[in-house]
DNA sequence: TATTGTTATACTCTATAACTATA
DNA sequence: TATAGTTATAGAGTATAACAATA
């Protein structure tokens, strides 16, 4: 028989608090996503924020790095080394812009379009997997509740 | 007038094929979060993981690292250098485990006790401001969503 | 043989300060 | 004076391999 001295143990976690915070749970689901996109867009050899700019590129031709800081939240030097790794290899091209000097408007070459093409299409897959459990309602109303949360307006 | 082979530049950046996807809304939603927490909770000197390592501990006396570990999907490498820091706060302590001498049951100190209560109200708090702009039906269907995607069952 | 906890290590992501070229 | 882009650097977060003590 314990003693009433002696230290408690845990059979089941009792994580009920945590789980009721909003931002646990929207971390949580993020970093599942992100552990299936992982993976998959490795075939690619892009890693989630490779992807968020190389598609941004791809809907925006003539985008500077300044627009993709702004558009994703990041720090101007920690675009620099993504966007170099990205014209190394041959997907994207730096071209003068046409109304300031000090920008550089970036551009997908075709060997970028045609990767584009094939990890949006990845992407979309992923995202019905991901989401297998939500029904098109649900994963439209959830969308429509993350987005009230981070944007602006 | 512009030449035609000038190359084009953007006027308002296209975000919606990433806002089409459930994980990039998750990310953003709680890199958003996260962004609040940060300033509030530096006031107790907590990091994301202190408190959710500090609030696991308070609500599962006893619980082990182990356990830690599968309850917030973290490696134990990773864990060691949390719990000797909240230790060496006088926040937490460790006793030996009462059935397994391997292990190490967590406990709060007095002094966690108190700084968990200040944590969690703060948390809470912070709940609310982060997700004004949804009704209490929304957060709770928002929470039911983001469960679906990253629990088992 | 398997598991708990640990050390060492490396890679990614993120953040700040300071610089240049241009506006 | 302010902005676009860059360099250098530092701090978190996350990952694997290998080890000692115990089960």
């Amino acid at each position: 028989m314990p003693d009433a001295t002696d230290p408690p143990y845990v059979e089941t976690v009792d994580t009920r608090f945590l789980e009721s915070l909003v931002g646990y749970n929207a971390r949580r689901a993020a970093l599942s996503i992100i552990g299936q996109f992982l993976p998959r867009m490795a075939v690619y050899d892009l890693r989630p924020l490779d992807f968020s700019v190389l598609s941004l590129i791809a809907h925006n031709a003539g985008i500077t790095s300044r627009q993709l800081c702004t558009a994703l939240s990041l720090q101007s030097p920690n675009v620099v080394g993504i966007v170099s790794a990205l014209e190394k290899r041959g997907l994207i091209e730096r071209r003068t812009h046409p109304h300031d000097r000090r920008a550089v408007g970036l551009h997908l070459t075709p060997d970028g379009t045609a990767l584009v093409q094939e990890a949006e299409k990845t992407a979309a897959t992923l995202e019905m997997d991901a989401t297998a459990r939500l029904t098109a309602a649900e994963r439209k109303t959830l969308i429509r509740l993350l987005q009230k949360i981070y944007s602006r307006g």
